[in-house]
DNA sequence: TGTACATCAGTGAACGCGCGTTCACTGATGTAC
DNA sequence: TGTACATCAGTGAACGCGCGTTCACTGATGTAC
């Protein structure tokens, strides 16, 4: 059946939300096409007429993620305290236990490495990143700034990985309050 | 054919050091038990001699990778110059490019979290791996030892994760020497 | 305004494929006599 | 020492399954007259 035509359009955001979502909360190979069209509301057949394959939805999900993540960051303040709160949430028990809205670097980077289709993608999410950090937040003047910023997220994205890894919940809390404290601390 | 007996160990052990590789290269999900089972020169038909699963040599794999590190780790000096030795390695290109010999954690964390079999081996050994860090190594006493390991770890698992991730190989050296630099200098 | 037709997103059965796993069979080795 | 037999790791065809992808078909909508 033919539909309005605004509804296409719109169909096609809903189906990269999900696949944004699903492929944080069980990576790109844990998810399979069906189930994103089943969470999307559809059945699998005119995921065709969306996408040209898997592949193509991985990369523009990864685009559409990172947009969406990024608009929201240029919303944080520019000052230490929304610095801190940009940090404390990103090494939140929220964070660690809801992937699926969270940090795209964090729930698949290393799946990211082995897919030549989502690297180019990821590169410019994670450059922009790099540049808004570096430049939205004050940081002491005694080294470079982009230097701090690199390190900061390095810190970030190691400690949410490890934390989400690991089965016992004390170790998991220590991991993010402790990470969390050596970012902090000193700004 | 029957087999020299000795030889069944040595076999067994075979196919854990071609998994630990394999799984380290292409993640869990991207090797098939046929593969590994190649790699080790057999056909896949006995791997169900040696393993009930490939869940449950996933899981043995792990536990056989970690000790491997740990001893390794244990060989490096208790110095100043011994942390900056390791640190450096961790964080070097060769590291980043060679994944299947190198860090379980930043090849393996997102797809362990999400299987369960695996969680619990891996859990053990961060724990070890953080008591390690922070029991063989000097650190500042202005702030406590174990925090400061824990810390560092976080910036280097995050770093080489990013460096694998990113497909622009400036910025990922640019990482890798930007975390390397923020855990040496002050030590 | 009312009717006939073309459009094309959605449907759901079907495809070839590779996966994890099973199993009847093979045959060199170790053992019993 | 020589022979007959039991063992069991290895073989490779086969299984059921879910995957990504294709395609002939459907039918409500938009358009032409």
């Amino acid at each position: 059946m033919r539909y309005p035509a605004a509804e296409t359009a719109e169909k096609h955001e809903r189906i990269l939300d999900q696949a944004a979502k699903l492929f944080r909360e069980r990576g790109f190979s844990g998810v399979s096409v069906s189930e994103i069209m089943k969470a999307t509301g559809l059945t699998h057949g005119p995921f065709y007429n969306h996408f040209p394959s898997k592949e193509a939805l991985m990369a523009e999900s990864m685009q559409h993620t990172s947009q969406k993540a990024m608009g929201k960051f240029s919303a944080v303040e520019n000052t230490a305290d929304g610095k801190a709160d940009f940090i404390g949430s990103y090494l939140s028990a929220t964070h660690r236990d809801t992937p699926g809205d969270g940090c795209l670097i964090a729930a698949l980077a290393p799946e990211i490495s082995r897919e030549p289709a989502v690297r180019g993608p990821l590169t410019c999410h994670l450059a922009d990143f790099i540049d808004k950090m570096t430049s939205q937040f004050p940081w002491p003047e005694d080294k470079p700034a982009r230097q701090q910023a690199i390190q900061a997220i390095a810190a970030m994205v190691g400690g949410l990985v490890m934390a989400r890894a690991v089965s016992d919940e004390a170790l998991s809390d220590e991991i993010l309050h402790d990470v969390l404290a050596g970012l902090t601390k000193g700004s």
